[in-house]
RNA sequence: GGUGAGGUAGCUCAGCUGGUUAGAGCACGGCAUUCAUAACGCCGGGGUCGAGGGUUCAAUUCCCUCCCUCACCA
């Protein structure tokens, strides 16, 4: 086989709040792919990146208080740990607002201009007099020119389904200033798109996407490709077209460039060639995951950019459906919107990782996460089947033969079969249907059990003449267990490697899954998986008070297309990260269960604050405490006295950020009067986590 | 509204170019077993394959109409 050299992407999470379950199934679905390809042999890297850009993000971050460097940090590095607690294999998750993408995207539309694929013309477009801005059409409201709606968006009505533009709505109002918008004109830069129709028909007929991709790209070739607008004025949050001051690139623009940004990085570190990967003759292939809603952009603008640029297309793009959750849209209001971060304080990525897999093809199909599915699933599948095979077998070996593996198989039929389903099994996760690549595996899980279930060796062990034959068998069992394993190793890779080292090898090829293995002591058999707890399913969807996201986050919503859906704010990378600790110290609870629900006005009187480590003592005579001097900005420096004294050196706190409830009633205390608390997780003693803003927070800044 | 995808057992889904009694897993009932994380095995109940027409010797599979669900409409 030749050994392929790949560069895989998945979409970019929009930097404007954490990453759900569906992002996760996009995640999931290339990292999956990404790991099979490696675990076969081939070259593959695997990028991605925050896509920063664009006016929610630069009004998110104006009604924070913050710079939006600020607030794309801080999402960044909730997006990095999410991303890892899921179990992805990127080689590098950089940004779209970093020199990298900004130097290929001034390269590239440097070319495109040269070659006169770069038009300017005036647009007439609503602009925002008081807030000094030009409005997107979402952030426009007013009255459906169609059916008189109320407080609908620019671009299109809800209810009726029409679409229009901003100044066709009547009572329009800006929903950054809630004052009238009018009408402004601008000169806008375009792409000209239309003059790539034939080189992107060519390319969607070369089998870059599925039937049913192309199919729904005809309809738009039909229609006539129009020139893009690539342009947006300042104030914008992105990088200024060159040659064109106070022109921005509109944040679709350099989005997809970030995926080639991330990967200029990579190629940096490891010292890859971006070109041999990038030129118009590469014969490296390049993947993108992307979900349905932006197939658009990634099989006409974004081909069509890279052409324009003189760069390679894309060897395919592959799009997935929605995630939804027991059957309906994932909503907030129902509480089925549920965060990664969410997911992941409950169960591990493996489950999920499983249970998307057992249900994702190729196709544009929508997948349900239903909650008892998802626990029945899992919990038959994995445990009862799967994990059971090694179980029932190691323990006999271990009982018989002390962990000694026997010189030959019992069964060299049977483990032919599970050899042979190779081929089959690695078509089904090369052409994305993982769905049957499971079915196939668990298939032959079923046939383990059975084998070991017809041969019984339990009841030869009872005759100690036949203890060669019972190895044998459990050998044999064992065998059929690894080999699933290595076929399953893309999926769940830390159980894969828990396995891996339990028979004592080096790490797993897919071809090792061909190989038996003999003649060798294994280790003491630990359980690599446990049930999933139905009730603790059930808690995943209960709404949490701190999920109830204020209306006037709504506004700030991105343009349908993203990755991300909007929600949260520093704050909530803040809490993400303390909630993957146990359980609060503000909150007693036991790990397992959350506090009952509060109102976001409940929320509301809590005032969090970043505050400052100025000093920090230790008190003669109290064996948990500190005293701590911290600086709240404008509201001053106080004294806190914190029980972390187990599991903090004074002088290491000093400098440093916490989270402080500044309106703590003040306490008197032995030692003094404290006049706030520092939030920190976990159970107390030595295992005490003091919460953090990520940098670029100030002492004083609410949390919220 | 336009376009696309889909509606198959209680649940989640397979069913390639039409062809013998429509399948799997889970759930459920019974039996068996006890090596295994109450796991595994065997048997069984359960579907007018969204509805109605049409083509055909024969349709879940092709065509038309309708109903419902979901998505997209730059």
């Amino acid at each position: 086989m030749t050994r392929r050299r790949i560069l895989v992407t998945s979409a970019l999470p929009y930097a404007n709040g954490p990453i759900h379950l569906g992002y996760a199934l996009e995640a999931i679905q290339t990292d999956i792919w990404a790991r099979f390809q490696r675990l076969r042999g081939h070259e593959c890297h695997y990028v991605c990146a925050d896509d920063t850009h664009g006016t929610p993000i630069m009004l998110k971050a104006q009604k924070d208080g913050i710079t939006p460097e600020a607030l794309i940090d801080a999402v960044h590095a909730d997006h990095v740990r999410d991303l890892a607690d899921l179990g992805i294999s990127l080689d590098n998750f950089g940004s779209t607002h970093s020199p990298e993408t900004r130097a290929v995207a001034e390269r590239m539309y440097r070319i495109i201009r040269e070659r006169g694929f770069i038009d300017r013309r005036s647009v007439r477009q609503a602009y925002d007099a008081k807030a000094q801005m030009f409005l997107p059409d979402r952030y426009v409201r007013g009255n459906c020119p169609n059916c008189n709606t109320p407080d609908q968006y620019g671009d299109s009505c809800e209810v009726c389904g029409a679409t229009y533009s901003p100044s066709d709505l009547k009572n329009p109002v800006s929903t950054v200033t809630g004052t009238t918008p009018v009408e402004r004109e601008s000169e806008h830069y375009f792409f000209r798109l239309s003059a790539f129709t034939d080189m992107l028909r060519q390319w969607v007929g070369s089998g870059a996407v599925t039937t049913g991709v192309a199919r729904k790209l005809e309809e738009w070739f039909s229609q006539g490709l129009k020139d893009w607008d690539i342009s947006r004025d300042a104030p914008y949050f992105g990088f200024e077209i060159p040659d064109a001051p106070g022109k921005y690139f509109y944040v679709w623009f350099d989005a997809p460039i970030g995926y080639l940004g991330s990967f200029t990085q990579l190629c940096a570190r490891q010292g890859l060639s971006f070109e041999e990967f990038l030129a118009p003759d590469s014969d490296a292939e390049l993947h993108h995951f992307i979900g349905k809603d932006i197939l658009y952009f990634h099989t006409l603008f974004w081909p069509a950019v890279l052409d324009a640029a003189r760069m390679r297309r894309p060897t395919a793009v592959h799009a997935h459906g929605f995630v939804t959750v027991n059957g309906e849209k994932m909503s907030k209001s129902r509480g089925t919107f549920i965060m990664a971060r969410r997911y992941l304080d409950h169960f591990g990525a493996e489950s999920l990782r499983y249970y998307y897999a057992s249900k994702l093809g190729a196709g544009l199909d929508d997948l349900d996460l239903n909650l008892d599915d998802f626990v029945a699933r899992c919990n038959s599948d994995i445990v009862g089947k799967l994990v059971n095979i090694a179980s029932r077998c190691a323990a006999i070996l271990h009982r018989g033969s002390g962990g000694e593996l026997a010189a030959q198989l019992h069964d060299a039929d049977l483990q032919h079969a599970f050899t042979a389903a190779a081929d089959g099994i690695a078509s089904a996760y090369e052409h994305l249907d993982y769905a049957g690549a499971i079915r196939q595996i668990m298939g032959l899980a079923d046939r383990a059990n059975l084998y070991i279930d017809q041969t019984k060796p339990w009841l030869m062990a009872k005759d100690a003449a036949r203890a060669a034959e019972v190895q044998r068998v459990c050998t044999q069992g064992l065998n059929l267990f690894r080999t699933l394993m290595i076929y399953l190793k893309p999926v769940l890779p830390f159980m894969a490697d828990k396995a891996n080292r339990f028979f004592g090898e080096s790490v797993w090829s897919w071809e090792d899954a061909g190989k038996a293995l003999l003649g060798r002591r294994i280790s003491a058999y630990e359980p690599l998986a446990t049930r999933l707890d139905p009730k603790v399913a059930a808690r995943l969807i209960e709404t949490p008070a701190e999920d109830a996201a204020p209306a006037a986050a709504k506004a700030g919503s991105p343009a349908a297309g993203k990755a991300t859906a909007s929600r949260g704010t520093v704050a909530t990378g803040a809490a993400a990260g303390a909630s993957a600790a146990p359980a609060a110290s503000s909150a007693p609870a036991p790990a397992s269960g959350p506090a009952p629900s509060i109102s976001i006005d409940e929320f509301g009187r809590l005032d969090l604050r970043v505050a400052k480590i100025l000093a920090a003592d230790h008190i003669e005579g109290a064996d948990k405490l500190l005293r701590l001097q911290v600086d709240l900005g404008e509201l001053g420096r106080r004294q806190v006295f914190a029980g972390i004294r187990a599991a903090y050196e004074p002088a290491s706190l000093v400098g440093k950020l916490v989270v402080v409830v500044a309106n703590l009633a003040p306490r008197k205390m032995r030692f003094g009067v404290s006049e706030g608390m520092v939030l920190a997780a976990g159970p107390g003693g030595k295992d005490i986590f003091l919460v953090s803003p990520e940098s670029g927070a100030a002492a004083g800044m609410r949390v919220k």
